[in-house]
RNA sequence: GGGCCCGUAGUUCAGUUGGUUAGAACGAACCGCUCAUAACGGUUAUGUCGCAGGUUCGAGUCCUGCCGGGCCUACCA
């Protein structure tokens, strides 16, 4: 059970891109996910990074006048910076661009074709020399003259160029047969299903290479050829744990991926191709792919065009990192498209975080640091309330990690806040400022409980919130080492004797300009 | 056009293989407490379970049709 591999990754963001909150969502989910297997005592590996090939970004770098990959090693900054603003524990950022990935993705090139699934051939349609891109023709209209034209209104033309194709087509049995074996391959249900039905229609060969442009993975054996986009980016997974050295240590202990976390908009291609390329590799594909849902300003999708987009710098400026965390993974079911909306992150923040988990732990330490000379209280024998509780708060732990496997995070939190209710209510049950009047001891009982459940709630609040539950922690005066799942249990727990500052509230509430006068 | 999913209290959602008075949270009203970040606890209320049929001793829970919303995918011209 120990040191179970745990292998995640979230797409490699395009670096063309400016990072927005969907990136920051994608992240947060699985940096969750891998401080939670560390917790648990996993042995994780949890890696993002960026895709930085492509017609774009050539074209992004000619424009800032610099060469492609002085360009690619500026903006692929932006996403480190993510990832440290939001205090993401990634253990590696890989990057497309690098030497080893190179290296990696042309050795599986090399695999597929020498495995007879790669042929020359030419790839053809309706292309906009104006828009440097390729349309079907159901996206064509027709121009007063009667000329097909592009959804911009440019001219197209049938081109034609040489390009290398993998043979997808041969792969809808093997992937039909794949998913069946395999229920919990893609999540959610209904994901699952769209892609089944995908793939049970028919699949088309796969055009894999280009001669358009340069900024790629040359073909080996072929350099006028780039590789295309998919092939290129999705095998970063497997460069990031050794690969093409499959018996290298991190390979053959992290390959097969335990998950891919992704955007639904790229679910085909991490269900689809990316298990038809490995299996046409003879490698194994990924356990599962997750992919989640879109956050919905008030409702309306972000665009630029609307100049709605929220980034996550915006909310954790005006909010708090951790609150922001917490928000985005409470408030919507993901998996699902959800809202978002300052009265809904208020709301969490206020009821959830500083009513109903911070007050919990500043009336329990105040209580103790005013009554209990600042310390630990020693406790008396227990009753059937104290160990009920007690009880419950480690139980609970069964329940989140049931729903986290499911990426079911707003299920998990839901049931830890279960506890933090049990736990005001237990608060008023016993009432201890009533017992510091008629049996200090009993007081000195229950505060010792209340804080142990504290101690609990603080260490399973951990992977969403980090800086927030180490604050409650170290109020508790717990050693560093003692806050892992495996604390969970009776030992070691809260010490009595043990010294405890003053208390200072974790969650402070948020309130609203205009509503504070 | 084909396929998939959804439509349950003001709001966001649960409702397991069909079975007694349909649940939770938030919000609302009232009551209690006073340790605490004016926080906490208790009680109460509201639902034609989208509409119409059907199967069944019995349907939110299965079937058919319709209306409404979403997603995936295709095509005609």
């Amino acid at each position: 059970m120990a040191d179970q591999p745990y292998y995640l990754t979230t797409p490699i963001y395009y670096v063309n891109d400016k990072p927005h909150i969907g990136h920051a969502y994608t992240t947060l989910a699985c940096d969750v996910l891998a401080r939670f297997h560390r917790l648990d005592g996993d042995d994780v590996h949890f890696l993002t990074g960026t895709d930085e090939h492509g017609q774009k970004v050539e074209k992004s770098a000619q424009a800032a006048g610099v060469d492609p990959q002085a360009f690619t090693d500026q903006v692929s900054q932006n996403f480190r910076r993510l990832a440290e603003d939001m205090n993401y524990s990634n253990d590696d950022f890989i990057r497309t661009t690098e030497p080893r990935h190179i290296e990696a993705t042309q050795a599986l090139w090399r695999k597929i074709r020498d495995n007879g699934h790669i042929y020359l051939g030419h790839y053809e349609g309706w292309y906009a020399v104006r828009d440097e891109a390729f349309y079907a023709e159901s996206e064509l209209t027709k121009d007063d003259n009667g000329n097909k034209v592009a959804p911009s209104g440019a001219e197209v033309e049938w081109v034609k160029e040489p390009s290398y194709f993998f043979d997808l087509s041969k792969w809808q049995q093997p992937l039909l047969d794949y998913y069946d074996a395999n229920p919990d391959f893609i999540g959610p249900d209904t994901r699952r299903n769209e892609v089944v039905s995908f793939v049970a229609g028919g699949l088309d060969d796969l055009s894999v290479s280009r001669t358009s442009f340069k900024w790629g993975i040359p073909v080996p054996d072929d350099p006028e050829h780039i590789m295309y986009v998919w092939l290129d980016a999705l095998n970063n997974y497997q460069t990031a744990v050794g690969y093409p050295d499959t018996e290298s240590s991190l390979y053959s202990k992290y390959w097969p991926a335990d998950l891919h976390m992704v955007g639904k908009d790229i679910l085909r291609f991490h269900a689809v191709y990316w298990p038809a390329f490995l299996m046409a590799a003879d490698l194994a594909p990924p356990k599962r792919v997750y992919a989640h849902g879109w956050l919905l300003n008030r409702g309306e999708k972000m665009s630029k065009s609307l100049g709605n987009v929220v980034t996550a710098g915006d909310l954790v400026d005006r909010y708090g990192l951790d609150p922001v965390r917490y928000y985005l993974l409470r408030e919507v079911p993901f998996g699902q498209d959800g809202y978002i909306s300052h009265e809904t992150m208020v709301g969490r923040i206020n009821s959830d975080l500083a009513n109903d988990l911070g007050n919990l732990a500043q009336r329990v330490l105040s209580m103790i640091v005013k009554n209990c000379d600042a310390k630990v209280p020693q406790p008396q024998a227990l009753t059937a309330d104290d160990t009920t509780i007690i009880a419950a708060a480690t139980d609970v732990l069964a329940a989140v990690r049931g729903e986290f496997e499911r990426q079911a995070f707003h299920r998990g939190l839901e049931a830890i806040w279960k506890i933090v209710g049990d736990a005001n209510r237990y608060v008023d049950a016993q009432a201890p400022w009533e017992l510091r009047k008629t049996d200090p001891e009993r007081m000195a009982t229950v505060l010792f409980v209340l804080a142990d459940v504290i101690r609990r709630l603080a260490i399973l609040v951990q992977p969403i919130m980090p800086d927030a539950a180490s604050a409650m922690l170290d109020q508790l005066a717990i050693a560093e080492d003692d806050r892992t799942f495996a604390a969970l249990g009776a030992d070691p727990a809260v010490v009595p004797g043990a010294e405890l500052p003053k208390p200072s509230p974790v969650f402070p509430r948020y309130v609203d300009d205009e509503t504070a006068a």
